[in-house]
DNA sequence: AATGAATGAGCTTTCATTCAT
DNA sequence: AATGAATGAAAGCTCATTCAT
């Protein structure tokens, strides 16, 4: 990237109406992140970004090359470090399996939903994966397919520990993210509109309810096929 | 389709357009759908909407006010006749309650994923609800709403029926519907630009047996809450 | 001009159905001068026109070779019969000369002012004077300045018969003529918008008053240079 | 104005354009006046009017909403300094009503005929008052009516002094004024396309001898009805 | 580093004109 | 002779991008 981030002088005081250079690109994704949601990619004019982000158009081009590069950007600095904590979590964690799954589908939760800028996001890509084929391969894989690996390790710990039954733990793991992604399509996109007769909460609830007993090694009595 | 803009004799001069009144507005239609599902409104342009209908852009404004009816009218003609197929289905039939959920599922998904126009436009509004609330509103409200009521009202008969257990219909319903339009929506996006780890018929099938079985009366012995 | 004037079978009833096509070139030119009056060269659309002559837009094709053609023909229309009426009155009048030049100051008034479409295509061409010059030309040409001919003999004669006294008859004539023609302007223009400070036939009256009196021959008394 | 958009030193690459953000909007109008007043409203396209102001059409936009708005703009702007001049001459005079009066004519003879852009505007503004008819209020009302009003202040004025007979000031000023505004539109009507039998200055003068002799206290013993 | 005036390619839309029927 | 569906050049307008300041 080129965010320069050399200060001329180095320990010195900058006038106070000096705002710092450094602080700049991140600003500046802010404001993209929540026009390029609302609006989509083509209806966002670089000139709401920017007043939004407290500068004016020419500034813009000293931190991102041009629109394109500034969505990937903004994709990219929003999408990474949520990764990381997923990450952290599953491997820092040291109840059962169970509770480590019950905790990914909550924190996913929490991140697609309750944070409307992540689910936003989410949405967004999904919407313009055709005219960013790049840019949602990226996703999907960097976030998407992350987190799948994070769940399905958790699913394969189970497994092993006799706590799940044997199931494929990749497809399971998918059977049980793809909702979530799912339902910040919705928020984003019909319930903007429409009186909702489907209670996210409740469904989420729902989902992972039974995604936990799908999860369950069958009783020998009264198993089912 | 692709009315090709060729002359069928090639080294003749043939006429330079042909007189097709009647059938113009649905070719234009057909174009419309294959380029906003691919690129979206905004990416859209009329010249190429027109020259995949093989005529020319003033002709599109002899049958469409603007750019923003056409988009109306493409959503409208393809969306409505889907719904009245569906509300047949359920009025004429006459098997058991179960058959006639299973039947429905089967049909929405024949719908939104095997062909490939009807569900790629549920992903284009969903995708462009912000920019046409209205458009999404009426999708949900003449669409997802109607749909959802068929469900419901099936599921209805099945409680009154003894064969389904007490839920509430219209919840339940959305319950089995809406992860459709969501595989809708995955299948124009993520699908398109990344190895698939869904594999679509058998999350389908999944969902529909355990749909099923969420409607089941429970059984004295094994219940579960 | 290209108006046919030939029928195929002279002598036989057509199809009650059939429009004359004889009468066809003055209906347009009757549809042309309303819509081109009211709204100006530019702002008027050939179809409305058509329309309003109660045809269709390749119909006009037929009898003009295009828009300014018709404009042309129009203006040629409706222009030149005027001019014949003026000539004849002064031709066969039998009275005063001072009745004559009275008589055809009203005969100007009620073209241009009573009869709307003839003072609406006066002020046309003027607006109209920088983007057809030619039409302007042959306004000024064949109306005005045949219409000034026509009153600056009858003045010559007033003067030879010792009624007027000796002006030059040409400049007089156009004191007398050039307000009638500004007045239609004004009836087109602001009299459209404004309440009317100006009472037109009272000016008209004050204005051949006038006229009238700056054509006596001076009393010896009481003359003024 | 005019300024060329060549550059002042050919062969070499001068810079692409200049930032001239206080002239502009004035540079443009001059520029705005010419093509109107030449071309029409509808004849005159923006990219003439940008050519001949030295900007691109883009820069248009950035002072003005559109095409309409830059009409009015244009109109306002000269129009509008036109009427304090002529209040501040009345309100200043010091000599007889007469003299005023015939000040007053000969500043407004001045603006309407002498200098071009005035006399034209008020032709462009007459001519297109049917597509522009609030334009064309707001011309009659804070031009033609406040000019009326000073005139007939004046003429008011004399009539107290005992120095014109007994008129009404308001029709009279409108007898005074009216033919100044109709001679602008002649001069930039056929003036333009046909020799001229009309001596606008002899004109004028006339109309102002006659206009003040009308405007005289009878003498006793020649005085005419 | 920051600005914002200026650019111009590109889009939608209109409408005089053509021509198959 | 008449139609009106189809055309396509031309105009208005937008906005990502550039660059003199």
């Amino acid at each position: 990237m080129d965010t320069p981030n050399h200060d001329p002088k180095p320990g010195t005081r900058g006038p106070r109406w000096h705002r710092r250079k450094e602080s700049r690109p991140a600003e500046i994704l802010a404001a993209a992140i929540q026009e390029f949601v609302d609006k989509g990619y083509a209806a966002t004019r670089l000139e709401d970004v920017a007043r939004r982000a407290g500068v004016t158009k020419g500034t813009m081009y000293l931190y991102f090359e041009n629109k394109e590069a500034l969505f990937k950007e903004m994709v990219r600095h929003y999408v990474v470090p949520g990764i990381e904590r997923a990450e952290q979590v599953a491997r820092e964690y040291q109840g059962s399996p169970r509770e480590l799954v019950n905790l990914l589908l909550q924190h996913w939760w929490e991140r697609l939903i309750d944070q409307p800028h992540i689910g936003g996001l989410a949405k967004l890509i999904m919407a313009e994966a055709s005219n960013f084929p790049d840019v949602a391969a990226f996703y999907y894989r960097e976030v998407f397919d992350r987190n799948l690996t994070i769940l399905s390790d958790a699913i394969r710990r189970g497994i092993q520990a006799g706590e799940f039954r044997e199931v494929d733990p990749r497809a399971t793991a998918a059977l049980g993210l793809m909702p979530l992604v799912m339902l910040a399509q919705w928020k984003h996109s019909f319930m903007r509109v429409a009186p909702n007769p489907v209670d996210l909460p409740a469904y989420f609830e729902a989902h992972v309810a039974q995604f936990l007993r799908g999860l369950e090694v069958p009783s020998e009595l009264c198993g089912k096929a």
